[in-house]
DNA sequence: GGCTATATATCGTAGTACGATATACCGCAG
DNA sequence: CTGCGGTATATCGTACTACGATATATAGCC
């Protein structure tokens, strides 16, 4: 039986990482990089990062506070958190079929 | 406070839902469409489909089955199905982390 | 014979991830 | 005091992808 285990390109979906990072907190930018290659092990860079963030902050998913020296932190809203809410109850119950079917579970 | 769920745009991932619904058994292609809207509530389009099935192969996640009738049926193979299970375990972990979080439970 | 469901395939567009690159400041070792 | 690595933000370009729209064909049914 094979082992090995490949990549899926595209499916790191910053949004959702940038999300829980700030769930726990405001942070700027730079701690956001840090505190998602934490919790993931992939290495989120400056493109997808600033990036994602304009667009987050034009959807009312997160604002920006006051900057304090060059740091521009970021805070989450109420629409972030209950949109990030739905989002990972969602995953979640996902997680819990497709393992579920994993483990043959389905007769 | 904010009550509204904003959506992520492109958090979808076909890959994902594709691999979970052939974990249940070999399927075709419209069989997979079928399921992973009924899974996942979203309807999963032909252009999304069939493009993420011909990647899919190229990658070996999942293989070709002899036609029968007019239905090219697809199994997955088993680097797709350890893929999936690294992919879905991951996912696992960082929802149960994110719905903690969401909790404040970080201290 | 026409409508709907089944079934696969392709094209185009808009959007996105991500590496690369640029800039600037800070602290510190040498 | 100079160079280097870490902190911090920003932008550009490319390649990839999701997804709606469209096309085609068959089978069953009223």
């Amino acid at each position: 039986m094979n082992r090995e285990i490949a990549e899926l390109g595209r499916f790191a979906e910053p949004t959702l990482y940038i999300l829980v990072s700030l769930s726990d907190g405001p942070k700027h930018g730079y701690a956001i990089m840090l505190d998602v290659e934490a919790i993931s092990g992939a290495p989120l860079g400056p493109g997808t990062l600033y990036g994602a963030l304009a667009r987050m902050e034009k959807r009312g998913l997160i604002e920006a506070l006051e900057p304090v020296d060059r740091r521009r932190p970021y805070r989450i809203t109420g629409l972030g958190a209950s949109t990030l809410r739905a989002q990972l109850e969602g995953l979640a119950g996902f997680t819990r079929l497709g393992l579920d079917r994993l483990r043959g579970a389905s007769r």
